[in-house]
DNA sequence: CGGTTTTGACCCGCGC
DNA sequence: GCGCGGGTCAAAACCG
C-alpha cells in the first residue's frame, strides 16, 4: 500500500510530465527542435515527404501519428520557405540532417511510447491501488467499528467517496439552525461545522449515504439512519453557496457562541513556528501556570482577516510550542499558508461538530467518535469509518459553556519505530485549553491517530487558481539551509538516522492535508497533478515577504521516522527532492516542495500488488508507516 | 517613514 | 460585587 500509493503518485508524476512532455513536444520543444534540427532537413525531406503523403505508413520511418506528424508536416511546409538556403548544403550534410530529422521522430515516438506505457502505469497504479483502498477499509473499519458490523456497501462507499467537490472558500454553514433541529430530534445527527473553512479544501460527499455515515452512527436507529439522506439533503451546495454569498464572516462573527480553537503542539526551536501566514503580534501576556508568555498575533495579509493565533511554549517541556488557531481566514491565502488554514479549519470544524452536539443542551450523548465523523459529514469534512473510530475526544463532557472548544494537534510525539508510536494526546489539561473542552489529534502516527485524520478532512478545491492554492497547501517547503542544519544537529543530536530529505517545513500541514486527503486520493491526485502540471509554472499565490516558509517551522521533527521502511524500500535516495526538484511549481518558492504526490518516490509498481496478501496488521502498520512517511516527509 | 513589536492599561467573562 | 485571568487596545519604542 505504501510504497504503492507512492508510486501511484510518483508514476502519476511522471506520467504527466511525460504527457506535458509529449504535448509540449507537439508545439514547443520538438517544434522548437525541429526548426533547428529538422527544419534543414526538410528540403531534402521533400521528396519523403510526397512518399509519406503517398504512402503514410511507409516502412523505415516511424509513424507519428496524430498530431505530431502534423506538426512535422507543418512546419516542414513552414521552413519550406527556406529551402533555397538549405539547397546549398552539400549532400553529407543532408543526410546528417535526414538523420537527425529521422532521430528527432524516432525520440519523438520513443516518448510517445513511453508516454502510453506511463499512462498503462498510472491506470494500473490507480487500480491497485483502488483494490487496496478497499482493503484497506476492510481491514481498517472493524477496528473502527469493534462491534458495529460491517456492511457490505463500503467497496460502493469507497467509490462514491471518490466524488471530490473542489471548491475552495468560506463554507459557513445555517448550522445553527440545523443544530436546533438536531437538537430536538437528532443529537447526533450534526453534520455541519460550524465554521466555515475559508481555506479548507471541502470535501464534498456527493454521492449517496456513504459509509462514514454508517459507520459514524453504528447505533443509529432505522430513523436516524432514515434521516441521514434528509440531512444530506439539506446540504446541498447551493445552501452552501448561499451561505456564502450571505456573507458567512458576518455570520461567524456575529455568532461567538464557540470560537473553535486549533491548538498545534509541535517542537519548535524557533519563537514561532511558520505557517506561511503574516502575523502581527498584538499583546503578550503571562499566563498563568506558564512562566512563558503567551503572545498573540494576528493575520496581517488582510486587514479584515479574523484569524488570530496565540504561541506559547510548553510549561512542562520548552520545546514544544503550542500555537493556537483561532478564526477563519476570509481572503486568499498564500500557497504556504493554506496547508496550516486547511488544517486548523478542518480541525475547527471537526471540533465545532463534535462537541455542538455535546454541547447541546438537553443532548447527553458524549461526543463520541461516531458523532464527529457524521457532523463532519454534512459540511465540508467527511471523516470515515475508520477515522471515526480512532478520533479521540479525551473529554467526552463538553460543556455548552465552554466558548472556545479545542481541538490539539500534537506533533510532539516521537516515534520509536515506523509501527510503534507513542500516542501523545493531551487535553484539558493543557493550561491554554484548561477551560475548554478539548480535542487531541496526534500526528505522531500512531495507528488511530495516523488514520484518525485519514478520511477526507480535507479535499481538494477544484477552482483551478484554488486548486493551486490547495496544492499549494501539499507544500512542503524545504528548509533553508539554517533551519536544515539545526535538524541535522537535533538528528544527530539524537541518534537518528537522518532522513535523506531536507526537512520538510510545512510538515505539520503537509501531514494533515494529506492524512485527511485519503479517500478522495485517487481523484484529487488526478485532478492534483493535472492542475499542477498544467498549471506547471508557479506555485500561486508568492510567499509573503514577511517570512519565509521554511524559516522557523522546525516542528514536528520528531514525529519523522527513522530509518522508515518507505525511504528504504522505496528508494535510497530523496525521492521527494528528486521530484522537487523537477518540480516546476517550485519556482515561485526556491526551496519549497510543491505538492504531495511529489513525495512519492517514483519506483516500479510492484509492490503496489504484491502488498494486499499481506495479513492484515502487518499490512496495516505498513499503511500507517506509508501515510507517516508521506506525510511528514512528502 | 511605515510597519512591527513592546508593554501597560483596559475590557470582559467567569467563579466565588 | 469583587477579584482573577484571558484577551485586546493603543501609544511608545523599535527596526529596516
Amino acid at each position: 500500500m505504501e510504497e504503492n500509493l507512492m508510486q501511484i503518485s510518483d508514476q502519476g508524476d511522471a506520467v504527466m510530465k511525460k504527457e506535458k512532455r509529449a504535448d509540449s513536444s507537439g508545439d514547443e520543444e520538438v517544434a522548437g527542435r525541429r526548426e533547428e534540427v529538422a527544419a534543414p532537413e526538410v528540403e531534402e525531406k521533400r521528396p519523403d515527404r510526397e512518399n509519406d503523403d503517398m504512402k503514410p505508413s511507409s516502412p523505415g520511418k516511424k509513424d507519428l501519428s496524430s498530431n505530431k506528424q502534423v506538426s512535422v508536416k507543418t512546419d516542414t511546409e513552414r521552413f519550406s520557405s527556406i529551402e533555397p538556403d538549405y539547397s546549398m548544403a552539400s549532400s553529407s550534410s543532408r543526410k546528417e540532417q535526414d538523420d537527425q530529422l529521422e532521430s528527432a521522430k524516432a525520440e519523438m515516438g520513443e516518448v510517445r511510447e513511453e508516454n502510453q506505457r506511463l499512462k498503462m502505469y498510472l491506470n494500473r497504479i490507480m487500480k491497485d491501488y483502488q483494490n487496496l483502498q478497499m482493503q484497506f477499509y476492510d481491514i481498517v473499519r472493524p477496528d473502527a467499528k469493534k462491534s458495529t458490523a460491517t456492511t457490505n456497501n463500503d467497496h460502493q462507499e469507497v467509490e462514491e467517496l471518490e466524488l471530490v467537490s473542489l471548491t475552495l472558500g468560506r463554507f459557513s454553514s445555517d448550522s445553527r439552525k440545523d443544530d436546533k433541529k438536531r437538537t430536538s430530534g437528532q443529537g447526533k445527527e450534526e453534520e455541519r461545522g460550524k465554521e466555515g473553512l475559508s481555506l479548507g479544501l471541502d470535501y464534498k460527499f456527493v454521492a449517496s449515504k456513504s459509509d462514514t455515515d454508517d459507520e459514524a452512527l453504528p447505533n443509529r436507529s432505522p430513523a436516524n439512519s432514515s434521516q441521514e439522506p434528509k440531512e444530506e439533503e439539506t446540504w446541498p451546495p447551493s445552501k452552501v453557496l448561499k451561505t456564502i454569498r450571505s456573507g458567512d464572516d458576518e455570520a461567524l462573527q456575529q455568532n461567538p457562541v464557540k470560537k473553535a480553537r486549533v491548538c498545534v503542539r509541535a517542537r519548535c526551536d524557533t519563537p514561532t513556528m511558520n505557517d506561511g501566514c503574516q502575523w502581527r503580534k498584538y499583546g503578550q501576556k503571562i499566563a498563568k501556570g506558564n512562566p512563558c508568555p503567551r503572545a498573540y498575533y494576528r493575520c496581517t495579509v488582510a486587514p479584515s482577516c479574523p484569524v488570530r493565533k496565540q504561541v506559547q511554549r510548553c510549561a512542562e517541556d520548552m520545546s514544544i510550542l503550542i500555537t493556537t488557531y483561532e478564526g477563519t481566514h476570509n481572503h486568499p491565502l498564500p500557497m504556504s499558508a493554506t496547508a496550516m488554514a486547511s488544517t486548523t479549519s478542518a480541525a475547527a470544524s471537526m471540533l465545532l461538530s463534535g462537541s455542538s452536539s455535546s454541547s447541546q443542551p438537553g443532548s447527553n450523548a458524549p461526543p463520541t467518535s461516531n458523532t464527529i465523523p457524521a457532523n463532519l459529514h454534512g459540511l465540508n469534512f467527511y471523516l470515515s469509518d475508520n477515522s471515526k473510530s480512532k478520533f479521540y475526544l479525551p473529554n467526552s463532557s463538553l460543556s455548552a459553556a465552554s466558548s472556545h472548544p479545542t481541538i490539539t494537534l500534537d506533533l510532539t510525539s516521537t516515534p520509536s519505530s515506523s509501527s510503534s508510536f507513542p500516542f501523545n494526546r493531551f487535553s484539558s489539561a493543557h493550561p491554554t485549553t484548561a477551560r475548554y473542552p478539548s480535542t487531541s489529534l496526534s500526528f505522531g502516527s500512531s495507528e488511530s491517530n495516523t488514520m484518525s485524520w485519514g478520511n477526507g478532512l480535507l479535499s481538494y478545491g477544484s477552482t483551478q487558481p484554488y486548486m493551486k492554492n490547495q496544492i499549494g497547501a501539499l507544500n512542503i517547503g524545504r528548509p533553508p539551509a539554517m533551519e536544515n542544519s539545526i535538524y541535522q544537529s537535533f538528528i544527530q543530536k539524537n541518534n537518528l538516522n537522518p532522513p535523506q530529505q531536507p526537512l520538510p517545513t510545512d510538515t505539520i500541514a503537509a501531514a494533515t492535508k494529506a492524512i485527511t486527503a485519503d479517500p478522495n486520493f485517487q481523484s484529487a491526485l488526478a485532478a492534483a497533478l493535472t492542475s499542477i502540471i498544467g498549471a506547471g509554472n508557479n506555485g500561486g499565490v508568492t510567499q509573503p515577504a514577511g517570512e519565509s516558509l521554511a524559516q522557523k517551522l522546525k516542528c514536528g521533527e520528531q514525529t519523522f521516522p527513522v530509518a522508515s521502511s518507505y525511504s528504504q524500500t522505496v528508494k535510497g535516495n530523496g525521492c521527494a527532492s528528486s521530484f522537487l526538484n523537477k518540480s516546476p511549481s517550485t519556482s515561485s518558492q526556491p526551496g519549497s516542495l510543491m505538492f504531495l504526490p511529489s513525495s512519492l518516490p517514483f519506483t516500479t509498481p510492484k509492490s503496489a500488488s504484491a502488498s494486499p496478501d499481506k495479513d492484515g496488521e502487518a499490512w496495516k502498520v505498513e499503511v500507517q508507516d506509508w501515510f507517516f512517511h508521506k506525510f511528514i516527509w512528502s
